[in-house]
DNA sequence: CGCGGCATTGACTCATTTCAAAGGTGGTGG
DNA sequence: CCACCACCTTTGAAATGAGTCAATGCCGCG
């Protein structure tokens, strides 16, 4: 995945910045602040749980090293925003100075619209994956994403976060997620070097549906 | 829900606009156009569809009068970009053009993220409803909300659209949806005046999940 | 009047959740 | 350096919500 700094564009934006460094599972913003500002991850990695009355949670967006996050205003639900890892890193900056920014500066405003129209494909991607996917296929497709976006190696990756986090993120139970990985494993679609390093060794038996594979199978 | 054109902002960009008008299940845009356009209903109602290979199809947006589509790149499925309703109006807009207004026009570009934040907003609530809620309160969300945004009575709606559609867009199937109705008929939270006229009768208990509202009860 | 698509209903199946328990693992303090 | 604790992970068995398959009812339209 492409970095959304890239240099130069916002670079300027640094001038506004403020950023801190918090510990795993601490809190990075209340819905309050989050109204004011913009935030950019540095390093680590956080996310953004939707909180249910029931207590359910649903992590909405996981953010990684130089993505963004913040731009919406959430409507119907409470949220949280917290450090997936130690030492995570992250960026804010006032919202009405970038608009400013922005409204005086065309390379900024592009650049905020670029943001803006990544997190909407991802977000639009998130929502075939919980709407049409199977446990089998949510799993897959996030190791793959994982691992390709956070390994130089497309086939080896240390996953950063729990097996609940997984399940919060895919919308499946915390026992469905470790059920379906021990299921990959027996059917050498991966190998569990450790709970958290997973090495891929089928990745496009991943991305189909298994009924899917046997009709493919049968095709020829 | 607040028009998203309200008169002034983007008048002026109404120059380079395209109106077309489309009959039910009309294809409105291929993949391959709307990467190099923007879209705006007019009237009527479009769904947006991601198609997976497996002949499933998921409804990633209703788009209502006054509402954009197209600022989404669709990353590893196919899309498929429909009328609902006979005589709907779609107006569509070179992007290229609107970038370059956008670039010397700092309200036109206001006004487009504006639109983007909303869209990411909207997609953040309809995760939370895929991966959160059950059929129950999918649906009772779906009545309410266009209750709200598609009639004066926000207690009478008529739906515009097939229970089939509904259960591509809740991602659920339609004898789900129709079984959910009938239910939601029987315990006195909605009428059926019609299968396409629904009356609401308990707003509130339609958004919450049933052993919420038994717990609820239990508390006093 | 009859056709075709939409809608409802029933019976059965199945994936996933839930509840429960037992292994692991890493970190902290004695 | 070891022991203990909290938390993470795995596994099993039972319960269940929703899907699938199949049949029937409904309604508008030619």
């Amino acid at each position: 995945m492409a970095s959304e700094q890239r240099g130069n564009p916002l670079a300027r934006i640094d001038a506004f910045a403020v950023t801190a460094r918090y510990r795993r599972g601490q809190e990075i913003c209340t819905p309050a602040k989050a109204a004011e500002r913009w935030y950019r991850v540095v390093s680590g990695a956080v996310r953004w749980c939707a909180l249910r009355a029931d207590g359910r949670r649903q992590i909405v967006d996981l953010v990684w090293p130089d993505n963004f996050f913040g731009f919406s205003e959430s409507v119907g639900y409470d949220f949280a925003v917290e450090a997936l890892m130690h030492d995570t890193v992250v960026a804010s900056y006032p919202r009405r100075r970038l608009e400013l920014l922005a409204d005086s500066d065309p390379q900024v405003a592009r650049e905020i619209r670029r943001i803006a129209f990544n997190a909407i494909s991802r977000l639009q991607s998130q929502l075939v994956l919980l709407g049409q996917m199977n446990a089998q296929e949510k799993v897959g497709s996030f190791l793959v994403d994982m691992a390709h976006r956070l390994s130089d190696d497309a086939d080896n990756v240390v996953l950063p976060i729990s097996r609940h986090d997984i399940a919060d993120y895919l919308a499946i139970s915390v026992e469905t997620v470790s059920r379906t990985l021990t299921s990959l494993k027996e059917r050498g679609l991966i190998k569990l070097v450790s709970a958290r390093n997973v090495r891929i060794v089928d990745r496009d038996a991943l991305l189909v549906r298994d009924s899917m594979l046997a009709a493919h199978l049968s095709d020829n």
